[in-house]
RNA sequence: GGGCGGUUAGCUCAGUUGGUAGAGCGUCUCAUUUACACUGAGAAGGCCAUAGGUCCGAGUCCUAUACCGCCCACCA
């Protein structure tokens, strides 16, 4: 082994992850099974969530990476056929948020781009994006089959996802429908209800006499259009108001007929317990209006400007027409009063923080109800296992309250909807092929949709989508998956839709363990944030401390489901365990130097006996990782190694090995147990310990550490 | 309002069939060039949130309470 007394890292990845990779290891069929192997028929599959190329790898993707290979490489070692499966994702929405940003800040806008001109450029940068996030997957020592890689947009990808569409179209599960959405008025998109967020905001509160009533609002400038007064049936306030009763009142730009409407969702003991409707722009108010067969008026236009229903304020920004707006009552005489400090909650884009304005629009839904049930099954049969365990109920209450997901986006990057409709009678056609040019019902020219998908509903099929559902090898033999690792976060946005469609395309559930890891955060337990500035790059990190020291201090320690600050002192810790392994394997081969390979030894009692007490800790780690445990395991290797190896065995060996009685024994024991320890560190340090591998005396010197057998007997 | 977690050593957290409290980091004492100072030997430090209950025995199971956190829904 080398002089140098401290392991070095940057000299040693880059050339071990060649070595791998010229090996082909990272395939399952690259070797052939042992002899004896009693796994050698079984396989192994987790599909790595697709990287978002929109950006560099973060502290949570270094998780990702780390978890998911400790996984794929401890089944490798065991000779199963593990597949990794990398992939990128486009991230529609995500990376055209991103892209917008870079736009603005080159002074452009994408709405003085074509549709073309902007999924170019949006794809170049992808395309840029997607080597360099892959050269970091490496880098994070990631033994996934680069063979197999896909890309959210590949063309067989997309393929399976229309096909899906159609599916769910002919099943009648598919429907385009005028409901009310959640509109972001800056990304001019609708989001789903996963992607809004609450946020409270402190407003002035208007009381506004409304005939002979008083109603509040924090928003006047949505009232332009009131005419329906509502108040519960069982309010004896008001037991003299008839249901449809009309009266005839002064309202902002003149006199107005208003109609009472008796409906239960009012609660009356807020306020006056009489509000007014607004169904286009408010969720409740849209349902009573459907309830009522009420009519629906939009006031705010698609950009946030009032529209002419508004009179003198028309063609004004709500925020800046809502002051105008007071004053005019106010001089009618119509403002009761105002309160100053209201705390309220409103719904905002998740991720430009603006204001959502809820619209009716025309979009495609997805009828979920259908969908979760086969889902609520299988989890309450226990056909999925969660870890951490509360995952599951967190997951059927989700699914047990479902509601239909609006599935198109009016963005241009994202998978097109393969749709159209007729410009006469407004009939809609899937064209996959697009190959319809008229309406089968009236003869009318055919439109193209715009939309494209939700990047959900196509990452919803990313497990049998890119093993190459349904006629595949692959898909024969790995599907269903064995894990799906993710964020917990992520568990509406993904793992119970992939579980819905992947039932409902395949009839299998997609994978058997869903492994939910947590939030990555920094040493003093803060969410990290571009705006706070307390981001850790884990590309600093390594450069720092090494890959396998990041690794270790990104697992050790971190039970699945809950968050992990990520303290540099504690990867700081590890990297002194890489100079502890590095300085005894140096010992064990200093001391190894007239040592046969071929030669039997007679084993000492005292010898014999450390090789089982190894081999009951090498049984006892196998334990807790068979239960993904890997914050153990990684933490009993780590102890075994440093405290008994080589505070205790190496120690007291020094006397062993100067005598020429026990001499042999004691080489051919402290071989056995570092070997056997750099195995069961391998999946947690996959470098350091292949790098000394290399140098340890063995049999076939062409063997690699990461396809050795794994030490359980 | 509904749901789900958490409360254990100064800090971050483990502790799954209930059997005398564990790790890492930090602190203190000692060792001074040893394969490794990115080191070794040792030490201090906990009525396991609170109150009941089940049991021979509870950090672990049950009930209630308090505080902290997260998620979902709603607030005109």
């Amino acid at each position: 082994m080398e002089p140098s007394k401290a392991y070095n890292p940057t000299e040693v990845e880059g050339k071990i992850y060649r070595l791998w990779e010229k090996g082909g290891f990272f395939a399952p069929e690259a070797r052939q099974p042992r002899a004896g192997n009693p796994n050698k028929n079984k396989t192994f599959c987790i599909i790595m969530p697709p990287t978002n190329a929109n950006g560099s790898l973060h502290a949570g993707h270094a998780l990702v990476m780390t978890i998911e290979d400790i996984m794929t490489r401890y089944k490798r070692m065991q000779g199963f056929r593990a597949l990794w499966l990398p992939g990128l994702d486009h991230a529609g929405f995500e990376t055209q948020v991103v892209y917008e940003k870079k736009l603005e800040k080159e002074g452009r806008s994408r709405f003085k781009m074509t549709r073309e001109e902007l999924y170019k450029e949006i794809s170049d940068f992808t395309e840029n994006n997607k080597k360099n996030i892959n050269s970091q997957v490496k880098k994070m020592g990631s033994s996934c089959d680069w063979s197999r890689e896909k890309f959210t947009l590949d063309k067989d990808i997309v393929k399976i996802v229309y096909d899906t569409f159609e599916k769910l179209k002919n099943d009648g599960l598919v429907y385009k429908g005028k409901k009310i959405i959640n509109w972001c008025s800056r990304h001019q998109t609708s989001l789903s209800d996963l992607e809004t967020k609450d946020e409270e905001r402190t407003d002035k509160f208007y009381y506004l006499k409304y005939g002979p009533f008083v109603i509040a609002t924090a928003r006047p400038e949505t009232k332009f259009g009131d005419k329906y007064m509502v108040m519960h049936p069982k309010d004896k306030r008001y037991k003299n108001y008839k249901n449809g009763q009309k009266i005839e009142l002064e309202w902002i730009n003149g006199p107005i007929t208003a109609t009472i409407i008796k409906d239960q969702a009012i609660d009356m003991n807020f306020g006056t317990g009489v509000m007014t409707i607004t169904p286009w722009h408010d969720a409740v108010d849209f349902e009573i209006a459907e309830r009522h067969n009420l009519d629906k008026e939009q006031i705010i236009d698609f950009q946030g400007r009032l529209l002419p229903i508004a009179g003198e304020f028309a063609g004004m920004k709500i925020l800046e027409a809502r002051p105008k707006i007071i004053e005019k009552l106010q001089t009618k005489g119509l403002v009761e009063k105002i309160e100053e400090n209201y705390k309220h909650i409103v719904k905002t884009c998740y991720k430009c923080n603006s204001l959502i304005e809820p619209q009716i629009k025309e979009q495609w839904f997805l009828k979920m109800k259908p969908l979760a049930e086969p889902a609520i099954k299988a989890i309450e049969k226990n056909q999925i296992k969660f870890i951490p365990e509360h995952y599951r109920k967190i997951s059927l209450h989700w699914l047990k309250n479902i509601i239909d997901w609006n599935i198109s986006r009016q963005i241009v990057w994202g998978i097109p909807m393969p749709a159209k409709f007729c410009e006469k009678c407004h009939a809609e056609f899937i064209d996959i092929n697009d190959k319809i040019t008229k309406c089968s019902k009236c003869d009318g020219l055919l439109i193209k949709e715009t939309d494209t998908f939700d990047t959900w509903f196509s990452s919803s099929q990313w497990p049998f989508a890119t093993l190459g559902f349904p006629n595949s090898k692959d898909y024969k033999t790995f599907y269903p998956t064995d894990v799906m690792e993710t964020a917990g976060e992520i568990i509406f946005f993904w793992v119970a839709r992939m579980i819905m469609l992947g039932l409902y395309i395949t009839k299998k559930i997609p994978f058997k363990n869903v492994y939910l890891h947590g939030l990555v955060l920094d040493a003093k337990g803060q969410k990290m944030s571009k705006s706070k500035g307390n981001v850790i790059n884990p590309l600093d990190l390594i450069e720092k401390f090494g890959t396998d020291a990041l690794r270790m201090g990104l697992v050790v320690g971190n039970s699945p489901g809950t968050s992990l600050p990520l303290d540099e002192n504690k990867i700081k810790g590890y990297r002194n365990f890489a100079t502890k392994i590095w300085n005894a394997s140096r010992f064990v081969l200093m001391n190894l130097k007239d040592y046969k390979t071929d030669k039997k030894i007679q084993l000492n009692a005292r010898d014999k006996k450390l090789l089982e007490n190894f081999q009951k800790t090498a049984k006892e780690i196998t334990k807790k990782m068979d239960d993904f445990k890997f914050y153990i395991a990684g933490e009993k290797i780590y102890h075994y190694f440093w405290h008994t190896f080589c505070d205790k065995i190496i120690e007291e060996s020094k006397k062993s090995l100067s005598s020429p009685k026990t001499r042999k024994s004691t080489q051919f024991m402290l071989l056995k147990i570092l070997s056997g320890s750099l195995k069961i560190l391998h999946p947690f340090m996959p470098f350091i310990t292949e790098e000394i591998y290399q140098q340890l005396p063995r049999k076939n010197k062409k063997e690699c550490i990461m396809i050795e057998e794994w030490p359980e007997n």
